[in-house]
DNA sequence: CGGAGCGTTGACTCAACTCAACTCGGGTGG
DNA sequence: CCACCCGAGTTGAGTTGAGTCAACGCTCCG
């Protein structure tokens, strides 16, 4: 449930002509390589909104680069509550560890309909082996998120309501520019409802509306209907505690 | 400063006979690949208490293994705040990203005196090209801190101070006792201010002292002069989230 | 002896949570 | 077509967890 029927009669792309083949593990591969990712994969699937497509503590012998769409990474607690680790975006490596067969630590969900490329992990460590470029590139990706999540703990860890929710806003805002050729505007599209910012913030829904009325009146972003606007980039900027906007560019997937 | 003269005039044991070897980089290498890396490796280093090792913000070429004592990797705030990102214990691999000549995302801390062993960046990025057993561990640990972290960013987004210090103290626990052969025993020793507690989980140390107050009283740790001891295992599990104490065991570095 | 660093404690403040009510818009079924 | 419902967003009032400020104790060390 939450998978649709994978359209297999639609012929996938050979990696080659793959989507999201500059943000991911492919975009350190010759032809050749590619080729021989492609006789491993296990295919392109769709989820619908919502669905859980890693469940934490389970095994699950695959992973997942995200193609199409929004999702999103999350720790479960035994209290039912959720820390969300990062929003993933095209290209976003999902789910490898080590022991391909060990429990998965966090668990990962689709936010907006989503299509997926699926490994498996243990064709990937062989792989690995193999070919170099595919186990450096790999390696990088990993110490390349850690980066991020650190500084998404620092985020969490040490500011304040409203310097969270600027810090992340910018930090999408930013990501999600990247990644579009289109003209430099200053709005996007961003799918997330206020309860999974709270969730990736340790805030409660509540509280980032709250926050989020703050930084309108302000006229610092507005956040209506699925689009953020950047009123004003300096101050929000400052209120998200980045220098300038140089060392931002960096180091974001 | 802060850095120790190294003593170079006791020679440095081989990498095979690495103290650490068993918790880091070269636990996957066979003896000539154990060579090979010997042969690059940049030599041991001594940094006091309180040095800063890796610093935030700045290139530097080299990654460290820490080899004794205990260190932390933290991200400085532009409010001069700091959010520790963990507690590195011999055998961590510190400062590796994607590209060496980019500035480092975070700072490394030296807790108490430790040695550390250099190696060079690029180098072990050739490395990894020509030894698939270095590329794949080094993308495990990868990984596997990633996993680490995430379980991290959960505890100080959503718990409260008790529940973050008896899940940090468990934990810390877990990992002293599972590198030491000795006698299982309910103590162990931990270098830790308060304030570092503090700033690892998000909380003043003022907040720190009193939550360690309150376990002390309930009879569930203690934590005096640099010794944590565990009072009653299982009512810190509870507090600390651990639904038993079989998850605990793997995944620590 | 004096200071520095860490730990301890109290009194007060404030940020964020909780609970609860109400709006709004989009879908669904009668 | 309308009634209804549901999920998301808003808003207010009251509570509480954690921060702030400040004083003081202890221990180690020069």
């Amino acid at each position: 449930m939450g998978r649709l029927q994978t359209n297999s009669r639609f012929a996938e792309a050979h990696c080659v002509h793959c989507v999201a083949r500059d943000w991911t593990v492919c975009a350190a591969l010759a032809e050749d390589e590619l080729t021989a990712l492609q006789e491993i994969r296990l295919g392109h699937r769709d989820y619908r909104a919502g669905a859980d497509f890693l469940k934490q503590g389970e095994p699950q012998r695959e992973v997942l680069t995200l193609l199409q769409g929004w999702a999103m990474r999350y720790c479960l607690l035994e209290d039912g509550s959720r820390q969300i680790i990062d929003f993933c975006l095209p290209g976003a490596f999902i789910g490898f560890q080590p022991d391909s067969e060990a429990p998965k630590g966090y668990a990962a969900q689709a936010i907006t309909d989503i299509k997926v490329c699926a490994l498996p992990q243990k064709g990937l460590m062989d792989m690995m082996r193999q070919t170099p470029n595919m186990a450096v590139r790999l390696a990088c990706i990993g110490y390349r998120d850690q980066v991020a999540m650190a500084r998404h703990l620092a985020n969490v860890g040490r500011r304040k309501a409203r310097g969270r929710v600027s810090n992340l806003l910018m930090e999408l805002f930013v990501r999600v520019r990247m990644r579009s050729a289109a003209a430099v505007s200053e709005s996007i599209q961003l799918p997330l409802t206020q309860e999974l910012i709270g969730d990736a913030l340790g805030l409660t829904s509540v509280h980032v509306n709250r926050t989020l009325r703050g930084l309108r009146e302000d006229k610092i972003v507005s956040l209506k209907g699925g689009t953020l606007r950047i009123l004003d980039p300096d101050r929000l900027a400052e209120e998200a505690g980045f220098e300038d906007g140089v060392d931002v560019l960096e180091s974001f997937s």
